[in-house]
DNA sequence: TAGATTGTTAATCGATTAACAATC
DNA sequence: TAGATTGTTAATCGATTAACAATC
């Protein structure tokens, strides 16, 4: 018990999209002091069933024990070191427009396992700014700084027009992962690169429909 | 052809999600000039396998035609349809916060079909000013205001601490839709009640883990 | 020990893909 | 007409749920 190895070949999206849930509520239990939790009891709290439940952890380890079920702290670490919140990654934001600073303001990346080393725009009435401790440096120095700093996330909140072209060229300097605000879908000739993408306009569609249909 | 009533009775949640990137597709083929698609065609650009296509819009019509594929505009208005973009939606933000003010000063919510009425706050500082056209107002008056204008969507950009309560409240009030950026999963006795979440922070643990990983 | 609950195997359910007759 | 492509039915694949032996 407590293998935290990779114990299946292929982890289906919809597992990995469930763990970060899985992560949030046992902090939360965790931050109310309960220290023992069945798939059956979280599977209630949670909407989900205790079958799925213990399928999904099991495609990591066996953090249980008959009987008894699992211990929310260990279960928890588990789960975020599964996520790779103790992996410290690095990170730099592109575009510090309106969301762009709201994100270096409030977004904790701390407790995300993210380390924000610098962010980067093109107008010049931002570069050389301090938000929130994070310097902003102008576009042209990406090339230069990421050479000596090198990043595994990229967020971007640039204007749609650029986002494909502003990746390619962060592809071309090592980075490999990226947070996508812009509403366009990126892609990369490179299928190491991911991309994860938050699109505000396809949200807020789907509720769109939901409130009128069902 | 061309009747856009719901033809199935039960819409999978994953049908629904891939019409808004429909919608994107088709409205940027239009901005190509592009008159005419086939279902191969689409599906070879966004990556999707021509049945799935075909599968997903016989949920809601027959919008094509045999031999000739589906004519760009037409589909695009049908969708757009579909997802209620032409039904001028009424929203408030509850909380102008970064991300609020953001979402306020970027966010298309016309293009959604959203227009903004209000936004509310707490903080007396921001109470009475506009942002982008709307006005912000102190969160004692809600009942008030949405006592005389109701609304179908409320934006919530609050800390997570509030977000049930103030859902709650808001519920009472009448409101059956929610856009969600807090990162607690919000729930309500009615089912006609809809969350739709962004959870920021869920997005990037599944990037981090992805990038660590597969 | 008896009761509880796991991890896993088997059964079910739903979603995706393939195939094809219909027809523009 | 011949070629292309739809909408739909059938086949496949994968994900969820149920069942249960193992065991704390």
């Amino acid at each position: 018990m407590g293998e935290s190895v990779l114990r299946k070949e292929n982890i289906s999206d919809a597992v990995i999209r469930r763990l970060p849930r899985y992560y949030r509520q046992l902090s939360e239990l965790r931050a109310r002091g309960i220290t023992r939790v069945s798939s059956l009891s979280l599977g209630r709290e949670m909407g989900i069933t205790a079958s799925q439940i213990r399928q999904d952890f099991s495609c990591f380890g066996e953090f249980g024990q008959q009987g008894y079920g699992y211990h929310v702290r260990e279960l928890c670490e588990e789960i975020g070191r599964i996520l790779g919140v103790d992996r410290n990654h690095h990170l730099i934001l592109v575009g510090v427009g309106h969301l762009g600073h709201a994100l270096l303001q409030n977004f904790p990346f701390g407790k995300c396992g993210f380390t924000v080393d610098a962010a980067f725009d093109v107008a010049p009435g931002v570069i050389g700014a301090t938000v929130n401790g994070v310097t902003v440096r102008g576009m042209g120095d990406m090339e230069a700084w990421l050479g000596k700093n090198p990043v595994d996330v990229v967020v971007l909140t640039i204007p749609r027009e650029v986002a494909q072209s502003v990746a390619d060229r962060l592809v071309s300097l090592g980075v490999r992962g990226f947070w996508n605000f812009t509403n366009v879908e990126l892609s990369s000739a490179n299928p190491e690169v991911k991309f994860e993408n938050i699109h505000f306009a396809d949200s807020l569609l789907t509720l769109s429909y939901r409130i009128a249909n069902d």
